[in-house]
RNA sequence: CGGGCUAUGGCGCAGUCAGGUUAGCGUACUGGUCUGGGGGACCAGGGGUCGUGAGUUCAAAUCUCACUAGCCCGACCA
């Protein structure tokens, strides 16, 4: 009893130390935290410190996306949506300029296509999404629902990871003669991929794309179409998303499943790791024998069909998310940010702010009559200072703050979010100069980008230095190959750098492969690699 | 899919080891006053089935098991 009693009270008066020793704590962290707010950077991680982190911070600070109650899954957001929008609307623009037009293709595909591209399914098979049945039914047992056996499917479903095999059944049918090519189709769709690891925008299971899919009578005509689409691509990235890629060919290895050859834009990230931001496939015959579609030629003769297929991702808004970025949260281009313009009014007082929300509507419908997407944040629910900070984080390439002094002056506030750089200039004229500012900046933000990455090519012979490169400095390695498989494999294990391309623009250059000391004609591209 | 960590107001966390009265804090939110050229201050206020489900116990945020989701490391991968 009395030990009871003992324990009972010695609990509570180590439970007192302990509360008092808490207390004590939290006041030293209250204090610490006071003053941190007050001289740090707020909400960000930083890039320095852990760039993944920093990613992550930004993705989902920024508003771009997050994480859903689904495995796997991003919602994205409407700010991130936006952005999603005006690279489609731009990058459709391209394909239809090009000769393409859209359609659409179904999302579940029978699991006996994949079975006809020896090839293709085992690019896919490990992660695909399988529909079983077709019903659900009251949990007999309980509470909720329970998949209805009864209800199974004959021949399972397969959420499309791409949509090569239906689109190719179905482009038997509508091929006969050399008179019904090219088809040059495209589908704005959400794939599925059944990852293990998942990151927003980057590698998520199920994501937003375009798939164009083209069917050509020669081979020519076919490997043309690759190469033009690979060209689009680059394009948009370099003048839209202001950053520079370089053009090349896959490996074997790495080149799509049941393609001949895939050509691949591949981009360099601020933390030295490169992205692959586009590819365009030229698939050979691959497809059309699979799927028996034949044409009769000109001369009478029947054919299988030549075949390409290309596709961005959703994954672009990573890339364009980890190209520019800083400390201070994202950096859009111009181009494709959506919102360019957004005006801070700085006032006082009811009549003061309806001074300056004249002025800065009037500026509002000038920039917007030259094609100027503009925000005019006119809350008065929040300060300034906190919609500086707001719109730097989300991006926004130009800020104009008016207040009080600038309507004594008939001045504006300019800063820039790519320098964060500031400069008062006068309202006259202002629909000239921002539009001048924003294709600056545009030109700036790839500029940068593109320094950065010149700067991170580095060109090794022996494979010391190649992994020196990788460890301390990273980028991207210009180093001689063998050409096979085995050693790309071995370099890869020893170094997690894998052969990001064969560039294009290659120079003929006699050497040593880097790691197996054979001979080799010209260099290729290794990093590590998203 | 393997190893590790995590899940507590909207968000970020403490409390869990060692079960015990009314579960706290910051931030966000609501109202008010003062403010306003870089994330304001003060006062008052509201909000939590402690991821889900079972179990142990007089008593579970706390212990056990299962499940779900997330993060990190690995394996896998267009």
């Amino acid at each position: 009893m009395f030990s009871w009693l003992f324990l009972q009270i010695f609990c509570r008066i180590s439970k007192v130390i302990k509360i008092l020793l808490s207390f004590a704590l939290y006041i030293v962290l209250v204090i610490f935290n006071k003053y941190c707010t007050k001289t740090m950077a707020k909400v960000l991680t930083k890039k320095e410190e852990n760039y993944s982190q920093w990613y992550n911070d930004l993705v989902i600070k920024a508003d771009l996306a997050e994480n859903s109650a689904v495995r796997g899954c991003m919602v994205i957001k409407p700010y991130g949506y936006a952005i999603w929008e005006k690279m489609q609307s731009v990058l459709d623009k391209m394909f239809k300029d090009t000769g393409h037009y859209n359609a659409y293709f179904p999302l579940f595909i029978p699991k006996s296509f994949f079975s006809k591209e020896a090839a293709h399914v085992e690019g896919f098979a490990k992660e695909c999404a399988i529909v079983t049945h077709y019903r659900l039914k009251n949990n007999p047992n309980g509470k909720g629902v329970v998949v209805d056996e009864d209800a199974k499917l004959e021949e399972e479903l397969i959420v499309r990871p791409t949509s090569e095999t239906i689109i190719w059944n179905t482009y038997k049918n509508w091929i006969q003669s050399y008179r019904d090519l090219p088809i040059l189709a495209n589908q704005w769709a959400n794939v599925v991929r059944w990852e293990m690891r998942t990151r927003l925008f980057l590698r998520t299971a199920e994501f937003l794309w375009q798939e164009g899919h083209t069917a050509h009578e020669t081979r020519d005509e076919a490997e043309k179409e690759t190469k033009q689409m690979l060209n689009v691509y680059t394009d948009f990235a370099q003048n839209w998303m202001g950053v520079p890629i370089i053009q090349g060919v896959k490996t074997e290895s790495e080149k799509f499943a049941g393609a001949i050859d895939t050509y691949t834009i591949e981009a360099l990230m601020q933390d030295g790791k490169a992205l692959q931001a586009g590819t365009s496939h030229f698939l050979g015959q691959n497809f059309a024998k699979a799927f028996d579609v034949k044409f009769a030629s000109k001369e009478g003769k029947l054919d299988y069909v030549w075949a390409t297929s290309w596709g961005v991702t959703t994954r672009l808004i990573g890339a364009l998310v980890m190209a520019h970025s800083d400390n201070n949260g994202l950096v859009l281009p111009p181009k494709l940010a959506p919102i360019q313009v957004v005006i801070v009014p700085i006032y006082r007082g009811q009549e003061m702010q309806d001074q300056i929300s004249e002025t800065a509507n009037k500026i509002k419908a000038s920039l917007e009559s030259k094609g100027i997407s503009v925000k005019f944040d006119n809350r008065d629910t929040h300060k300034p200072g906190f919609k500086f900070a707001e719109y730097e984080l989300k991006g926004v390439p130009v800020r104009i703050a008016i207040g009080p002094k600038d309507i004594e002056n008939n001045t504006v506030e300019i800063a820039r979010r790519d320098t964060l750089t500031k400069d008062t200039v006068s309202i006259e004229g202002i629909e000239n100069v921002i539009p001048d500012l924003l294709d600056e900046i545009q030109n700036n933000i790839f500029n940068k980008a593109l320094s950065f990455r010149n700067s991170m090519i580095t060109k090794v012979d022996s494979f010391d230095e190649f992994k020196d490169v990788l460890n301390d400095k990273g980028g991207f390695v210009l180093a001689h190959w063998d050409g096979t498989k085995d050693t790309e494999d071995r370099i890869k294990g020893e170094t997690k750098a894998t052969i990001r391309c064969i560039p294009l623009d290659v120079e003929k250059e006699e050497g040593k492969c880097v790691y197996s000391g054979k001979p080799s004609k010209f260099r290729v591209l290794f990093a590590k690699a998203y």
